[in-house]
DNA sequence: TGAAGTTGAGAAACCGGTTTCTACGCGCGA
DNA sequence: TCGCGCGTAGAAACCGGTTTCTCAACTTCA
């Protein structure tokens, strides 16, 4: 079974291939025996039309492209969902391409997006920002721009106002805040902070949440209680491990800034002989799927991915002239579960 | 910033088309001096080639396909992330796709891959063995390989050796007749078997496995303890809650056909007022990252989902004409953690 | 009956690359 | 000096669709 074309339909229907095409567009009117005729033939031949030699002549590829620093995380992969399932509903196709949060490949798949003139990119993740950063994207941006393209940015900051780019953000710094006030309003005021990559927008935004909460309390924060560092399992669990082997507790909680720092953190407390959320509260940021998973259940910053991710396709789709510089800030709040009480003694 | 194509470039380099294209694909001799100046020509006019044009005539898209029912399951995202990280090295883009479980998604996605003449499409996960799911894959097969595509099938069985798809496997009834060997082996006899859809190839075979193992043991199946029904941390919850509000616990093990039940059986046990692993063993299925979230960490059965998708995508993209027909069947094992120990009372 | 309007369909240009075929200039051996 | 091979580069065909332009046939109305 050879691939056949436009031409071998419109011979086999004994018609010109402007009339198959068409019946294929169905956006002029062919007389109803004249497309009979030639969807009987495109049935018979088994005719799928060709894509690029479309996109070629049409000059609307249909593709939206996600890109992330990892596909396994469950963060990004509920974004790229919501991305996924808007765009297809729009007749997009979706490519989800990630990094490996390597800067090179970053490059290459933007590059790539480029050669494929990609109707939007939609870039998603926490990023170190840098002169170099701010100059690729622009250059980017702008050479997205030129052949049709849009530039997303998801839950990452601006760029600037000269860059072609509209952004979807969410709040680091209120949800940091919202989250350390719970902890104090439920009596807490020793808590350790727990992660978090310094010098990336993610992690300083929610630093700086915790400490305007506890200014806003009036409680110092004391600097050994303040444990950046990274994303990880293993960062976290030997951070605690380590800290209640100096002796006891000298905490009543731990705002870990990902769930899974929070798990850790919760392993680490019972394998050293405390009990969670009795002696140690613990709270965790994006709410993801695990905080359902984790005993007690986890109490979390929420993230509203899904919208996240369908925001951020809307944008990239959208017909609207006025959307190209929009700027959009989603709202986090505490959803409480199980894993925070009162401090030990009250 | 107009979009510059090739002729821009020839004119702006002062030499023919025929030279730049040569320059970009680099497959045939060109004087350095000429190479210097269409490079020099393709900075200036910051030139990006169009994909579609090149497919269209190169006639080789470089597209990966993989296809799930969706992008938020664990299991799917490591497959796919092994799948990206394999192809992209290989100068293709992976295109991921989701159906949402829908057939009828499914079948619109096919057909646009075929559209977008894909090198290759891996379909990942179990799926009802209906026969009109044989016939719908049997066409799309046959369609997608007179456009020169393949078809990959992960994590499904084959359809017919008259159907050209490669197939990569792993062991579901294997691998839950070790895991229900694994509980036998530690003194255990009255084990719940959780979840799982019957009439799925996942969930068939892997009750076969754990009925095998029983029968192997000469331990009678006491049906009472067969809970499939589906996947699902709702579902798993309230079967155990269920039946521990029946009575005292009559099983000392739940086997839980993936992690996330498993998770939720651990839940429904505490909750009850016991305790695990001390009154019930719990046993889970993937290995996951949650399985090391959880706590305690959970003894789970293994899937290869890394070298899964490594392994399709190499047969995708693969160019030996041998492997057409390839058949390969990865190995499952238990990961022994701490959810697992003897009943009480040994 | 003839002029104007409407409907349906074909011919050909075009999208932006790759590749084949052709041709030119030059060094070299006969 | 002639003819041959080799290294470069250009002209043009081609990939498979879409769309514009053109035109024939059939209505409709005066």
């Amino acid at each position: 079974m050879a691939r056949s074309t436009i031409r071998d339909v419109a011979a086999h229907a004994g018609v010109s291939v402007a009339t198959v095409s068409r019946v294929l567009g169905g956006n002029y009117p062919v007389a109803a025996r004249t497309r009979t005729k030639v969807l009987r033939a495109i049935e018979e031949l088994d005719f799928v039309a060709n894509a690029h030699a479309r996109a070629l002549s049409g000059s609307s590829s249909k593709l939206v492209a996600i890109v992330t620093s990892s596909m396994n995380a469950p963060f990004y992969a509920d974004i790229a969902s919501g991305v996924e399932s808007y765009v297809s509903v729009e007749g997009r196709l979706c490519m989800y391409v990630s990094t490996d949060g390597d800067v090179g490949r970053e490059l290459d798949v933007l590059g790539l997006m480029r050669e494929q003139r990609a109707e939007a990119v939609i870039l998603v993740g926490g990023v170190a920002m840098t002169p170099e950063y701010h100059d690729r994207m622009a250059r980017f941006a702008h050479g997205l721009a030129s052949v049709g393209g849009r530039l997303v940015l998801c839950g990452r900051p601006s760029i600037g106002p000269d860059v072609p780019a509209v952004v979807v953000e969410y709040e680091n710094e209120g949800g940091a805040h919202a989250g350390t006030s719970h902890l104090i309003a439920r009596g807490h005021r020793r808590i350790i902070l727990l992660g978090g990559i310094p010098g990336q927008t993610t992690g300083d935004g929610r630093i700086a949440g915790y400490r305007r909460a506890m200014a806003d309390h009036g409680i110092p924060v004391d600097e050994s209680l303040m444990m950046p560092g990274q994303f990880g399992r293993r960062f976290a669990y030997d951070r605690v491990r380590e800290r209640l082997a100096r002796g006891p507790a000298d905490f009543t909680a731990i705002f870990a800034l990902d769930d899974i720092l929070a798990g850790a953190a919760m392993h680490a407390v019972r394998d050293a002989g405390l009990r969670v959320p009795e002696d140690v509260s613990v709270l965790g940021y994006n709410d993801s799927e695990i905080a359902l998973d984790l005993y007690p259940a986890l109490t979390s910053v929420h993230i509203p991915v899904q919208e996240l991710g369908r925001t951020a396709a809307r944008l990239a789709i959208s017909q609207r002239p006025g959307d190209e510089r929009a700027r959009v800030m989603l709202g986090t709040h505490v959803v409480v579960r199980d894993s925070v009480v009162g401090p030990p003694g009250r």
